[in-house]
DNA sequence: CAACCAAATGAAACCCGTTACATTTTAACG
DNA sequence: CGTTAAAATGTAACGGGTTTCATTTGGTTG
């Protein structure tokens, strides 16, 4: 590889030369920049970023900690992640951590060990070992989608105790009165937010709160399918079911139409997030939308804003969301509650 | 940030004694060693680990060039890429490149200009400026899935021919002798070899190669469905279709569906890939399986080996696939045939 | 106790750009 | 033509590790 030594002996001036004729063209003369291009021509010259990146003290990589890629919406975020990131001239590098929480304190090692600037994540958990700590600073980090309640910290989510809300009073509003709720990840506090506005939406109609209506999933496809089975062994059966995202939605309503049910003259199923394939099942599913490649880069601006100071407090950044009405919800059907 | 300096000046040592006794801790005598144990809790001494970089001219980065991250298969890939890099100390830089060659000839700029060591790309074409060529000499690449044809490079693929001709002939087998093909992407290989895999199987059966009954597509679920609703159009309606992937078959099972067809006894509908929404349709997709991760964990691998210099020739890995026969393919339906 | 070897440690070069500061060249004007 | 300011260019330090080579320390042996 050559240098930038070997291109000034070339040409005939100086290092500093060349590096100016590169970077400030305007500071040299025309006649020695055209000297200075010829040799950088000549023997292939490409500065070394890794030197200017040392020397400079700024990597322009950022690490996105997220727990899966395959899961669709997550892959949507990452790539807004990605092109405000090129946009701003930043590197996004990808830490997919299957919620090892070795992994992701690995990955964040990278920006303790200079190697990246800062993290985003998609986990409402601290990657970060105590060394960092400033006191009165804020941790070079942004967080997408989870809330962080014991860490100040710049965040871009929505409002999804609301979202839960409007979908769970959609449903009431179709007549339902038992609704089922198929939960996600136990760690995450979005489903939590998710259960309270369901819980919002039942107080607000007067519907009593049934503990053995909730279900446990983890945002797969097949748990969608494991807690739908365990929906239909219920004796009383729920006339609704509102799963906190969409894989869990597909993979119950498949459950449901295996089992001979009609969706949604039989059970209406209802989803979150809006992935591409919502609008592709049979029956196409009612979810709620949300701009998910907008989360990922409004991420990247707010932690680039943050790391190169243009910004001191953490916003809190709350994204709009749309309930999205197609073919899997309906009327409750009459006079099948026991 | 502390560096190693202030860490030797603490603990009395010199920086060379630091510098062993954090990486060959058998090389400085007990005392010695916990003396600078203790400097370098006192101060939090993280090493910069990209002055380790720049000095040791290797970034451990790698790039992935893949072309969208919201494909599902992709998706895989790269999460197999992921874990392999992690095993061996390397991480991945993502590019998103969404087709662009702009974008792809900058991140490919990165390994030009020290960033990275090396890439990985899900196209076929080479993203290199000509001043990289080293005649000879590998490039620092290997592809993934696409083989390319005028370069010499490391590429882990599968035998899509014989996979696209075992399909048609599963199609075949079931009696139907009107098999629609939906195309991927025109610029990648992929789409000629399953399309050429697609015509052996008809010449094997003896049946006649019909151009109009190919109909272009892009991988994506609304260019599945668009192509479906031409094919209804047909006047001369196949009895079966066969996709380039999943989500393309995803897409044109709901256009047959919404139009008022039985699948398969209407019409028979097989994919490729076979990503985790296509087992949870209705009916489940029939495909072909690819080992995903796999592709992406023998990428990285292969990369990784050329670059450390054990392996100097381009190996080509074919990886196999598996024909998974679900419910979206049955016998062709009697007396349909024009 | 001298001699000698191995182990431990230190000094300084090195990687490759950028940039502050110093110096030289050029141009302008009296 | 001399003076002066501005423009152009050069010199060298710097960033933070690793590593080579030299030196010192320690222990062993005759």
């Amino acid at each position: 590889m050559s240098n930038i030594r070997q291109v000034a002996t070339l040409a005939g001036v100086s290092v500093a030369t060349v590096s100016r004729a590169l970077q400030q063209p305007e500071r040299v003369s025309p006649k020695t920049r055209s000297k200075v291009m010829l040799a950088v021509n000549e023997v292939g010259y490409k500065p070394n970023l890794m030197a200017v990146k040392f020397r400079s003290g700024k990597t322009h990589n950022l690490v996105a900690l997220v727990p899966t890629v395959a899961n669709v919406f997550f892959a949507r975020v990452i790539s807004g992640m990605q092109i405000a990131a090129a946009q701003r001239g930043y590197a996004i590098l990808l830490a997919n951590t299957l919620g090892d929480e070795d992994i992701e304190a690995n990955y964040a090692k990278m920006v303790q060990t200079s190697q990246a600037d800062g993290l985003i994540q998609l986990r409402a958990h601290n990657p970060f070992d105590s060394s960092i700590n400033k006191p009165g600073e804020l941790l070079p980090m942004v967080n997408v989608c989870e809330v962080m309640s014991d860490i100040n910290c710049p965040v871009v989510t929505l409002d999804n105790r609301s979202a839960a809300k409007a979908m769970t009073l959609h449903l009431i509003e179709l007549g339902h009165s038992r609704i089922a709720l198929i939960k996600g990840p136990q760690s995450s506090p979005l489903t939590c937010e998710r259960l309270a506005g369901y819980r919002d939406a039942l107080t607000e109609a007067g519907l009593t709160f049934d503990e053995s209506l909730l279900y446990p999933g983890d945002f797969t496809l097949q748990s969608g399918h494991d807690a739908a089975s365990k929906i239909l062994a219920n004796k009383n059966r729920p006339s609704a079911v509102f799963c906190e995202n969409d894989e869990t939605a597909i993979g119950a309503m498949q459950c449901f139409k295996q089992a001979g049910l009609a969706i949604p003259r039989d059970i209406s199923v209802a989803g979150f997030d809006d992935i591409s394939f919502s609008a592709f099942c049979d029956p196409p599913l009612t979810t709620i939308a949300q701009p998910a490649e907008e989360f990922g880069q409004s991420a990247v601006s707010l932690l680039i804003d943050l790391l190169e100071g243009k910004i001191t407090k953490a916003p809190k950044v709350i994204m709009p969301f749309e309930l999205i009405v197609r073919g899997s919800t309906g009327p409750a059907p009459k006079g099948t509650l026991a």
